[in-house]
DNA sequence: CTCATTGCAAAACGTTTGCACAAAA
DNA sequence: TTTTGTGCAAACGTTTTGCAATGAG
């Protein structure tokens, strides 16, 4: 199960790749297609769908699926991270820690080769705006 | 931010409801739909999703989104558990344990309410299946 | 009567595919 | 020439919405 790129990104992979390298956040389609025209003009939505799903398939790309949001993507290299989704604004935050014991989770015979967490609530600023009201 | 409802449900939210309960894994809208024409012939599916959406406002129902696949929803009541996905026969089990320790995880000053926890791999029925190949 | 519920069809939305054209080999 | 990459538009599957018909109060 290689995880590299078996042959070379073609124009139009590379841009999309480098947008998703760019952002600090998970991106839908549709966002990575707005940033990309900026790089690229004329270059069309559909070409940012199959980049998408040739890099995720390729393993460079990660799908970050968020309850009742739109699937995004992000870099799959670089450090191992997880998501805080803040429910009152919608923006999403990397957790750069790791439950321990993750392995006792896993049922008898399985085998478990990736995990996901997403933990939901909500962020330190939209906390903060609110005055006393709950 | 109530989470019980606060109405009575109608009659078709009453049908779909019941149908989420009696099912040991997470349902599609789709699914819901085929069960529910077997009790209530004529059910028609916008009403399943009008249900599906309604019922997840009010606490009763939460989905459970996994790479990839249509969102599923599953009754929110009951005991707390999380997911494992085998990729292999893309079936979803129940994990009813908890990793430790997650409230280390949120950032500083952000409120966390609720986490989800998907596992990715391989059931042992597939691992069983296998004879020698890797 | 008025209001809430629902089935149906159409619309809307996100995503994939067919195809023709252009560029590269 | 053959092959590859791409934009565009159409198709597709899923979900939402408009609306008329029905039934309850």
């Amino acid at each position: 199960m290689s995880r590299s790129r078996q042959k070379s990104l073609t124009p139009r992979q590379q841009v999309v790749l480098a947008i998703f390298r760019q952002s600090s956040i998970p991106l839908t389609p549709q966002e990575a297609w707005e940033a990309a025209i900026r790089d690229s003009p004329g270059i069309g939505l559909a070409t940012v769908y199959r980049a998408v799903r040739i890099l995720t398939e390729a393993g460079e790309l990660r799908p970050v699926e968020i309850a009742d949001e739109i699937p995004r993507y992000e870099m799959a290299s670089g450090p191992h991270h997880h998501h805080f989704y803040c429910r009152k604004c919608t923006r999403i935050y990397e957790v750069h820690k790791c439950p321990p014991r993750l392995d006792d989770l896993v049922p008898q015979g399985f085998k478990m080769d990736d995990h996901s967490i997403v933990l939901y609530g909500t962020c330190r600023s939209c906390l903060g705006d609110r005055a006393t009201t709950d």
